[in-house]
DNA sequence: TTGCAATGCGCC
DNA sequence: AAAGGGCGCATTGCAA
């Protein structure tokens, strides 16, 4: 299927985008009349919507049956199962034309996935990159797809005439009708390509053995049937379904927001140009300013033989409208010179690539703990400082303090550079979510938002994307409430549902820990109990009745009897928590000793003390080390997923270090994925949440959102509670509780975040989709990087071979559905 | 004009 | 010697 009016990268395809072809194969058996085996439907044609509606019936259920439709096609289509590469889309582009898409079957995107997880950077998961990599397909006679650019791409002619290196692409319109041979050819092996891969995957897949617990389940193609297929289907209802969002909720926000870091910007502006004058005009939100402004001159850390410049031109917009030397008028761009505002201001964290690094952590260190409030060009504020009505201490400010010198100039450096924290932080949100959830790109004609919830990731978890909802700030710090603009609409709510602790509980259970297991089981404030067990001291005073564990107000108690542990140890319990959520990341004692400045043989102490009680957890990481570094090279999620690493003889020791750190990652952060699945395929398959009319809306990680009709949602929320303790087909196989936090809300603030959606698509039509609107597409000709944007715009499926025969037969025999017909061979002329 | 690398930041 | 797993995405500044 080819789709134009679609910017896959800023769009949405539900609601956005038209089909403009498709084509359909089943193999080489097929025959659609005169011996071809592939069919191409023209849809830009003179009456191409009509052939559209003929169509109907094949993507439709067989129970919607169109009089128009000669009934003996409509029958034998409707039997079969269709396999796609990327369905998400092209159910989403089908289903814009008030089609329900039905049939699916399987979608070669995740199979390849399920095959092998570490393709993304060698390779990826585009039907080109598979179809044509001979590890994956490796049929002599058959060709891999070929990419539009190959086909189609021109270098661009430039005004001189010469041939430029950028490659552009026509319109997919004009490809269509102007070079309608190679189009149809290029069509056509899409579909092709994509049953190839079908049936090379599912070889792949057949030969792979599923283990769960050690115990033999089948093979992964087991896996796939029972899982990810309908897994796959599930996430592209919801990204249908979609979520409401309440944008003149937002349209205000956004106002407070920009005055706000407005406020800001100026604070830190203004102190700054008494440095350096043309510091006034410069962008706040720019790394490259900044890092020159703070620390010009430095070396680059990895490379002495370079160092930053003491002074640059940056070029700025011309907003005072300056006349600039030698011009008229104002210029619409002019340069502004920044230079180093303070020599003695020691760079403490440098970026990967040995530049200081000016991110959060390290403005955030020579600021110090202190308000962003004060202006100290306000001459009240001063006054009141002098006067010593603010409480500042000396010990709250950051090392920019001493670096300007202390005293009042210390305490100005130190309030501006805070100020600057906040204009980046007020930055990224308006950028990430304000704006984006307002446009209407990502949103249906309905108003809901419909992101991509993508099955993508090494590890098997959820990405979402256009919007990535994954990362709206927590709750605590949502300082604008953006999660309340996330409503429910009129007469429904929102159950919001979390796992309390999953990947903890997960490394409990994988590493068979007794501490851990322990811990949970008595449940309370998990990290409290860490602490405990880490500190002796601790202990004993939990024991002497000292201290509490956790305390449960009684009626008439407004405080507890004795100090709270976190309260009383805070320090410890912050470290505990740190361990915990660190140790399960692989972590180690020299990255921790940074993160809390403190010695790394403080920090090993501590790390040791975590393992002290958690030796099973320690021997565990140590066999995953081992696997991953051994000839076997992979782990293994709960559901026995694995997931590939690089041969160790062949990586150099700081991948190795990677490869150990993801080894003990990947079976917890995938495992706790694998639950999370199990759960939300336990809720859709729920017979009485859907006669109740819920339904699942998204998905982040460990908390799922669902919708349905207000008066219900105590029932709903009570069967969403059960479905997520018990996600293994109503069991649950750990040997720890799943403990699930769930709320009835009006909005998503009143309870945890979560969002996702797909893509996906295989086996018998290939639908493409041209997108990029009327725009012409320029690639660059040494972009050979196939990214999944690429697949995106693509849909391929194709029919599993049932009835295959007379189906093409009786579709090639219908001319008016057919504006011409391509056989494979005729295909993909290479360039 | 467009794409890209580097950087940074949010979440779990 | 350095040492955090997994993501998406915005912006900047520069290159083609």
């Amino acid at each position: 299927m080819q789709v134009a009016k679609i910017d896959v990268k800023q769009e949405t395809p539900v609601d956005h985008g038209e089909m403009i072809c498709f084509s359909i194969y089943s193999g080489p058996e097929a025959d659609f009349g005169n011996g071809k085996s592939c069919i191409w439907v023209d849809l830009l044609a003179e009456g191409g919507k009509t052939i559209l509606a003929e169509f109907a019936p094949f993507f439709e259920d067989t129970s919607i049956k169109k009089a128009m439709f000669p009934s003996l096609i409509l029958l034998s289509l409707c039997r079969h199962l269709v396999v796609w590469h990327n369905y998400s889309f092209d159910n989403h582009i089908i289903e814009n034309y008030g089609f329900k898409v039905s049939g699916f079957h399987a979608d070669t995107m995740h199979m390849a996935r399920l095959w092998d997880s570490s393709r993304q950077t060698e390779g990826g998961y585009s039907l080109e990159a598979l179809s044509g990599d001979p590890r994956v397909c490796h049929d002599e006679n058959l060709i891999g797809k070929v990419s539009m650019k190959t086909i189609f791409g021109r270098g661009k002619v430039k005004k001189d005439g010469s041939n430029g290196k950028i490659i552009t692409i026509p319109p997919v319109e004009d490809l269509q009708r102007e070079e309608r041979k190679l189009w149809i050819c290029y069509s056509a092996l899409d579909s092709i390509s994509t049953l190839n891969l079908y049936e090379s995957l599912k070889r792949k897949l057949s030969g792979m053995e599923w283990k769960v617990d050690g115990r033999i389940e089948g093979t992964m193609l087991d896996f796939y049937e029972k899982y990810w297929q309908p897994f796959g289907e599930l996430l592209v209802t919801m990204e249908t379904e979609g979520m409401l969002v309440d944008r003149s909720y937002l349209a205000e926000v956004e106002k407070v927001a920009r005055a706000e870091q407005q406020v800001a910007g100026n604070r830190f502006r203004n102190w700054a140009s008494k440095y350096c004058p043309d510091a006034k005009y410069m962008n706040v939100g720019s790394d490259t300013q900044l890092r020159l402004l703070l620390f010009g001159g430095t070396l680059n850390s990895k490379d002495q033989n370079e160092s930053l410049p003491l002074e640059k031109d940056f070029k700025v917009p011309n907003i005072e409208k300056v006349i600039e030397e030698g011009k008229k008028a104002p210029t619409k761009f002019r340069n502004i010179k920044l230079c180093r505002l303070e020599s003695k201001l020691e760079p403490e964290m440098y970026t990967a690539s040995g530049w200081p690094s000016v991110c959060g952590d390290a403005l955030k260190t020579l600021a110090g703990k202190v308000s962003a409030e004060f202006d100290f060009t306000d001459e009240a504020q001063v006054l009141e400082t002098k006067e010593g009505v603010s409480e500042d201490k000396e010990a709250a400010y950051g090392t920019a303090y001493a670096a300007f010198g202390g005293g009042l100039k210390g305490k100005e450096a130190c309030h501006a550079i805070a100020a600057l924290c906040e204009v980046c932080s007020i930055d990224s949100l308006i950028s990430n979510f304000i704006l984006p959830l307002q446009g209407s790109h990502i949103s249906g004609k309905n108003g809901r938002i419909h992101g991509s919830l993508n099955i993508n990731t090494e590890t098997g978890r959820l990405s979402a994307r256009r919007p990535s909802l994954q990362n709206q700030p927590a709750l605590e710090k949502d300082r604008y409430k953006i999660r309340q603009a996330f409503v429910a609409a009129p007469g429904n709510s929102l159950i919001v549902a979390d796992y309390g602790q999953l990947e903890l509980r997960i490394l409990a259970h994988l590493a068979n820990c007794k501490s851990m297991l322990d811990a949970f089981k008595a449940g309370g404030d998990f990290h409290s109990r860490t602490a405990m067990n880490m500190y002796p001291h601790i202990r004993e005073a939990v024991e002497q009745k000292s201290v509490l564990l956790e305390w449960h107000p009684q009626p008439g108690e407004d405080k507890p009897p004795v100090p709270l542990l976190k309260d009383a140890f805070a320090s410890e319990r912050r470290k505990a928590k740190m361990l915990n959520f660190s140790i399960a990341y692989g972590k180690t004692a020299v990255g921790l000793s940074r993160d809390w400045k403190v010695s790394v043989k403080e920090a090993k102490e501590t790390v040791a003390r975590w393992y002290n009680e958690r030796k099973e957890v320690r021997n565990w990481q140590d066999e995953r080390k081992k696997e991953a570094c051994s000839t076997k090279r992979c782990v293994h999620t709960l559901l026995g997923r694995a997931r590939l690493f690089p041969s160790v003889d062949q990586v150099t020791s700081s991948q190795r270090g990677h490869i150990e750190r993801a080894a003990i990652n990947t079976p917890v952060q995938g495992s706790a994925a694998d639950v999370a699945m199990c759960a939300m395929l336990e809720i859709s398959k729920n017979l009485r949440l859907k006669e109740l009319g819920w339904r699942l809306l998204l998905q982040v990680h460990d908390e799922v959102i669902l919708e349905g009709p207000t008066e219900s949602g105590e029932e709903a929320k009570a069967i969403v509670v059960e479905c997520m303790s018990k996600p293994f087909d109503g069991k649950n196989i750990l040997r720890v509780d799943l403990s699930v936090d769930a709320k009835c809300a009006q909005n998503w603030i009143m309870g945890p975040i979560q969002s996702s959606w797909i893509f996906h698509s295989a086996f018998f039509f290939s639908l493409f989709f041209c997108h990029m609107g009327n725009r012409h597409l320029c690639l660059p000709s040494n972009n050979i990087r196939p990214k999944e944007a690429s697949s995106v715009r693509r849909a391929e499926f194709s029919i599993v071979r049932r009835t295959g025969n007379s189906v093409a037969h009786h579709l090639a025999r219908n001319a008016r559905c057919i504006s011409d017909i391509a056989v494979w061979k005729d295909a993909a002329p290479r360039r």
